[in-house]
DNA sequence: CGTGCAAGGATTATTCCTTGCACGGTGCTATAAT
């Protein structure tokens, strides 16, 4: 079959990116696909691309309804008006117009929690589905345990559906991460396409400090210093308003970003840094999926991550146009402690499960149990989830085991701001990849400061890129991976 | 568990310290009563 004749015709693209061939190719054998491509410009074409060449229905799992309305919006940009989405914005007569005339749909956008709804998922079975799409499919693993349990379900979805091949795509995961992606999607013989995580334009960084005084003063002398454009990652909300304040002070183009703002907010403020009219976001872990913005310089973390596989993809959303860029972690030994306790706290107590389960034996509403167990409506959630399949002593163990797993995680991300060993060899480690040549520029261990890397705000005017040759051959043989 | 802020007390100026308490991420969905 010849791809790039109905690569030219439909999208008018000359050539595919890294890797897009290969899982378009997989996608039209039908087999289980699932792609871990570092761009997110080039993951909606492996859909959209086999999509248009079968016949039936591309069902497309997504995160975020402000990710299912961008790609909407860029389907009927490009013509292909064959389009929807439902979620909870779409009003009730909308939705059963749209189940009368869904014949007339080729890429549907959907929810796992609408999926997973008796009679949504139901409808959907029903009809012919060409391509199974979960977009951001990392989410499985890094919500579906202990924020939105629906992750874990969609495997269910994909049997009752008859089993269409399934494309899982995302731009990081680990071998765990895979694994559980695999398995809760019941992806039997999966054809991986992976694309190494190694970014040669990309340095990383730790700076130790002292206190949390230090690192605002950190970032402000960091800021005058440097351009962005640039995101700065901390780990509460009230943290990302303070810093702004005093940073917009200095007279940075900033704002805050985090899940506590209105809806209209975040996007006008994700626009305003697309565009450039602000250099910096000043964001908690809320900001990043679905941002498509190639030339970042930085990311700055204020705090520890949860994770090395949410490290590299926080950090890897800098330098994506293949030009330097940098990734600071600011570190302060107490840390350890406070991301310790966000990441454990919402998983529930022991008494916490056994009052919240005697309340729902006793009629009550998962919502009122809640209440009346004293419990978060995601921990209520979980335990709900879990007690479906398992008895109350397994889900206490499950329980027992995600703490652990938690705390194995946070130990990774421990080892990389502690040990003195190179910390591109160690991300790339925790992604089961070796390094197969050193670069004498790599990061903070191995002996340069991030000053040095980036282009400071006194050069930048004069030397846009200041490459040796060793760089520019390394850039040469790994084109903005 | 650690931080930062407000309140309280000691004291004798408008400042200094202690104590106590609140707070700490990620998103879907739901359709009640004003």
């Amino acid at each position: 079959m010849d791809l790039s004749y109905e690569l030219k015709k439909r999208f008018g693209y000359d050539q595919f990116r890294p890797g897009q061939e290969e899982v378009v190719q997989s996608i039209l054998q039908q087999e289980n696909t699932l792609a871990i491509l570092p761009t997110g410009m080039g993951k909606s074409l492996c859909y959209q691309l086999p999509g248009e060449m079968l016949s039936g229905l591309v069902v497309i799992i997504s995160p975020l309804v402000s990710l299912m309305e961008d790609q909407v919006a860029s389907l009927r940009k490009r013509g292909e008006k064959r389009v929807a989405a439902i979620n909870s914005f779409l009003p009730q007569e909308q939705r059963k117009q749209l189940f009368k005339d869904i014949h007339t749909i080729k890429f549907l956008f959907i929810s796992p929690e609408m999926l997973n709804r008796p009679d949504i998922g139901r409808f959907l079975t029903n009809l012919s589905i060409s391509i199974l799409v979960v977009d951001e499919a990392h989410c499985i693993s890094q919500w579906g345990f202990d924020f939105r349990p629906d992750y874990l379900r969609l495997g269910e979805f994909t049997r009752l559906a008859g089993n269409p091949p399934v494309l899982a795509l995302t731009a990081t995961a680990d071998q765990q991460v895979e694994r559980d992606i695999i398995q809760y999607l019941q992806m039997t013989e999966a054809n991986v396409i992976r694309q190494s995580v190694d970014r040669p334009n990309l340095k990383y960084f730790v700076e130790r400090l002292n206190s949390e005084r230090d690192k605002t003063e950190w970032l402000k002398n960091r800021l005058t210093a440097t351009s962005g454009p640039g995101i700065i990652y901390v780990s509460s909300r009230k943290r990302a308003e303070e810093l702004t304040r005093i940073l917009q002070q200095d007279g940075h183009q900033i704002a805050s970003y985090h899940a506590g703002k209105e809806a209209g907010d975040r996007h006008i403020i994700q626009q305003q840094f697309l565009s450039g009219e602000l250099s910096w976001i000043c964001a908690t872990n809320a900001f990043g999926m679905g941002v498509h913005k190639e030339n970042i310089r930085q990311v700055i973390h204020d705090q520890l991550p949860a994770s090395a596989a949410a490290y590299v993809q926080e950090a890897g959303r800098a330098g994506r146009d293949g030009n330097r860029s940098s990734a600071v972690l600011l570190y302060v030994e107490e840390d350890e402690q406070k991301v310790r306790f966000i990441v454990q706290n919402d998983l529930p107590e022991e008494s916490e499960v056994h009052h919240f389960v005697a309340m729902r034996k006793s009629g009550h509403t998962i919502e009122v149990s809640a209440e009346l167990a004293g419990i978060s409506e995601t921990s209520a959630r979980l335990i709900q989830y879990y007690s479906e399949t398992l008895t109350i002593e397994d889900v206490l163990k499950t329980f027992t085991k995600l703490k652990y797993d938690k705390e194995e995680k946070l130990r990774e991300m421990i080892s990389y701001v502690s040990e003195n060993t190179c910390l591109r060899e160690k991300l790339l480690f925790y992604f089961d990849e070796h390094i197969s040549d050193r670069y004498d520029v790599c990061c903070s261990v191995c002996g340069i400061r991030s000053e040095d890397w980036l282009l400071n705000k006194s050069n930048v005017k004069n030397n846009r890129t200041l490459l040796n040759w060793e760089e520019r051959i390394e850039l040469l043989l790994c084109p903005h991976s």
